[in-house]
DNA sequence: GATTAGTAAGACAGCGCTATCTCAAAGTCG
DNA sequence: CGACTTTGAGATAGCGCTGTCTTACTAATC
């Protein structure tokens, strides 16, 4: 007799699964995969005989035999903005309990960083990969495109053949706090934009524009490629004070900056919104209950997880989403600072 | 002549590497492990004719001959608190330059979620494991037990043969409040808690222990086992008000919570620290903006993370690190609002 | 009733790598 | 100097699964 392999796992195998069922190894498989070709009544069985052993595929013979893995790439510019994790959280929620496995990668902003993670994790062969934003490295996007794996992107919106995208429009947001300050009343209207990364300079786009379609001279920007916090919120607040003290309205990126200058204004006496206008951007947690509790821009971030999973779904099992690009829009939330 | 198979990746391999460099594959595979059998000289041609290729192993491969991943599974409680990004981050940091893949995943603060999210990623047979504290279910300790994995604990500490962990004494952090609000005058103490997972609760007992020593009757506590927020934070701080309007000094076991009450106490004109004072629980970003500016506890929530991947690391070498439990300590920042 | 088409199940051959065993060459010792 | 250990390299045999080709059968067609 010869002696049992000492390097197997100890795990049910799938050769056991098809014994027990009395069928062939290969029938065991295409019944464990719902292929269509296998008689139910066998499938049951084989179905019953993996649950009698407790058995659980592995994942690694089944990467090695077809060359494809049932891992999914998430890769995302920061964990630190809260956003991204509530997007996350969305992608998992809808991809694990379809079996995938869910892999992050946080690329810091950095397009150098993204490239080498997507080089790294394309060797685990992932099936699909989900994106944030369409701004990335020459290089990046030609290993995405060699890998031929199917690719969905989040936040932003394309209208561009083959590109399947979920997100809204960052320039009509940016629009919608201009008209919004502006029917306030405010006239002299300020950007404040940190990391600068593509998303931010669409908003301040969209909003350059709505103040220059009221005819209005555009708004002065503070702009740094910091990332943004509640400090640098605050110090940014400071400096603009100085330097433009007849500002009235200020539209902040992302509400961290906003709820550092939010402080600041307090420290200082500054009178939101009497004397200034705020609004933030994301309706982070905690935006609603500022003093005084802060307008912002409701971003339907864990939608747009969703949904960019379900679409990168789709595209696995060779459909194409009805609408490649999908617009899930926004929503500004009017409250005391503005 | 045999058509090439159309179900290869197309990717250089080993044999490859081997064929290049004029050694056998296993030769080949050994270098590139940086196996001590291989003559240095043979090593140097293998590691070129990998380079020259541009040969990237294949993991599935490496997983499938081995019965081992390279894979390494992070367990957290939640990603909607920032202390475990941090966390996060800092275990990447670390594991990723080292060839590792960082699985993460994140159970909400359920014992059940946890048991299910390692039955299932145990499949993937990952060479190591990080979790955060000590509180499971029995079944998902046995799991562990079970599967031989290493496995390094975060955030708690315990002193105890063959465990190996890195954190802090959350009872010593809350006493160290405790000491802290009484030595500012305050008898009137209150302990206001959510989640109530195992580390706030440690929290909570320490500080009771702290006032017990002092020989004063014990804090008032109001706990909840809701998530912690900012809004929850104020409507704990309301209701305790209405409770408890004397209360001289608050322990919030986390910031958000101790946020949101400082939002209500500047709503309501209620002095901190003149009349309450008030300490948090993490120093999370914005702590030291708030206003009043946020007595809190910092914890070394990158250092744990960190630390515990190196542990790790040594374990996987086969190694005990020197320390079993680490106590990387906490700092009490004490700022305005105490 | 013979031929064709269609379908379900199996045989076979790897996927790319590593564990294990084997063997030759070099070094060690009394 | 021969027997014995050590060392480096290769041969072999899978790890557990799936893609592809083949075969056995049933159903459909004239």
């Amino acid at each position: 007799m010869k002696h049992t392999p000492s390097r197997a796992t100890g795990r049910p195998t799938l050769a056991q699964v098809a014994a027990r069922a009395g069928v062939s190894q290969i029938t065991a498989s295409r019944a464990l995969r719902s292929i269509a070709t296998v008689d139910p009544q066998l499938a049951i069985r084989v179905h019953d005989a993996a649950k009698a052993l407790a058995y659980v595929p592995n994942p690694a013979a089944r990467t090695l035999a077809s060359a494809r893995s049932h891992s999914i790439l998430v890769l995302v510019p920061a964990l630190s903005n809260h956003l991204f994790i509530e997007t996350l959280e969305a992608v998992q929620d809808v991809l694990r309990p379809r079996g995938f496995e869910v892999l992050i990668g946080n690329y810091h902003y950095r397009q150098d960083e993204e490239e080498e993670l997507i080089r790294n994790y394309l060797s685990f062969q992932p099936c699909g990969i989900l994106l944030t934003g369409f701004n990335r490295s020459e290089t990046a996007a030609q290993l995405l495109t060699n890998a031929g794996v199917p690719c969905v992107y989040m936040m932003e919106l394309r209208q561009e053949e083959g590109i399947v995208c979920v997100g809204f429009s960052q320039e009509a947001a940016g629009a919608k706090v201009a008209d919004h300050l502006l029917s306030r009343g405010r006239r002299k209207l300020v950007f404040v934009g940190a990391q600068l990364d593509a998303r931010v300079l669409q908003r301040r786009d969209g909003y350059q524009q709505a103040i220059a379609r009221a005819g209005l001279s555009p708004a002065i920007e503070i702009m740094t490629p910091e990332p943004s916090s509640v400090e640098l919120g605050g110090d940014l607040f400071n400096q603009l004070l100085a330097a433009h003290p007849d500002t009235d309205g200020i539209f902040f990126c992302n509400d961290d900056l906003a709820f550092g200058a939010s402080f600041e204004a307090l420290r200082k006496g500054v009178a939101i919104p009497e004397r200034i206008s705020v609004v933030g951007f994301n309706d982070l947690p905690g935006a609603g209950q500022m003093v005084p509790r802060l307008t912002s821009v409701r971003t339907p971030r864990a939608t747009i997880g969703q949904q960019a999973a379900a679409s990168l779904l789709k595209l696995l099992d060779g459909e194409t989403p009805e609408i490649p690009a999908l617009d899930l829009g926004f929503e500004l939330m009017i409250r005391e600072s503005s």
